[in-house]
DNA sequence: TCTATCTATTACTCCATTGTCATACAAGGT
DNA sequence: ACCTTGTATGACAATGGAGTAATAGATAGA
């Protein structure tokens, strides 16, 4: 059986790291964007409105992860996401979030209740 | 369609602060250990060997995030996980991470081939 | 009541990271 | 060759978070 001392140092360091990928709006946005498929840095730079070199070190950040590859033509550099796991991820947060909310809107539905007369 | 633009900048910033949360080794240990059941805050001091205040510290980051649950018991608090979500994206991350290990090995042995005579 | 134990909180330092600016580099077109 | 465009990188300031020490509060027991 797995104890919790079990865990080796390393092994939690490198799953915190993963998440901490996943935890920069940023970079989400940029995962968001490459959904479609791969774009060039530029087209990043337009459809998030900050700096080309933001935007660049967010994408090597991703890229060092093995979330992203990367492809040149010409002066231009193609990012595209290799690893799909991250769109489950986000998924099942995101379901679980929605589920939080929801719960919460049942709270004030049952206090209207209980408050009504 | 869902179009990038068309995520709201605070569901992004949300789902952006719940990987936050288990972006930080010292969470994720002590959520291992929380897996068997709830614990208090002692207990959890003395099997992660760092401070009360830094334990105390990150339970109410948890706490607050709605990961885990608080229960007082005469002097003692105790704390048990909630959302077993966690342990799932764990589980999805820690298993991809050793996918890549394994592949990483195959091209070792790949190599191996092609270097042999 | 006094003490001991357990937990939470504050103030503080230290380290990591984000974003920006400026610059360097590479490739194409003129 | 020159200039333009696209990308990566280094230095920098600002911000945020982790960990520690000290302290306060709460509860059980003598």
């Amino acid at each position: 059986m797995k104890t919790a001392e079990s865990v080796p140092t390393e092994v939690v360091q490198q799953v915190a790291e993963y998440f901490g990928v996943l935890s920069e709006p940023m970079r989400l946005r940029l995962l968001n964007l490459l959904r479609d498929g791969e774009k060039c840095v530029q087209d990043l730079v337009e459809a998030t409105q900050t700096s080309q070199a933001n935007v660049s070190k967010h994408l090597k950040v991703m890229l060092q992860a093995g979330i992203l590859t990367r492809r040149s033509e010409g002066t231009s550099a193609y990012y595209s996401v290799t690893d799909d796991l991250i769109f489950e991820l986000c998924t099942l947060v995101c379901d679980r979030l929605a589920s939080r909310i929801e719960q919460q809107a049942q709270y004030f539905r049952a206090f209207s209740l209980t408050s009504k007369q």
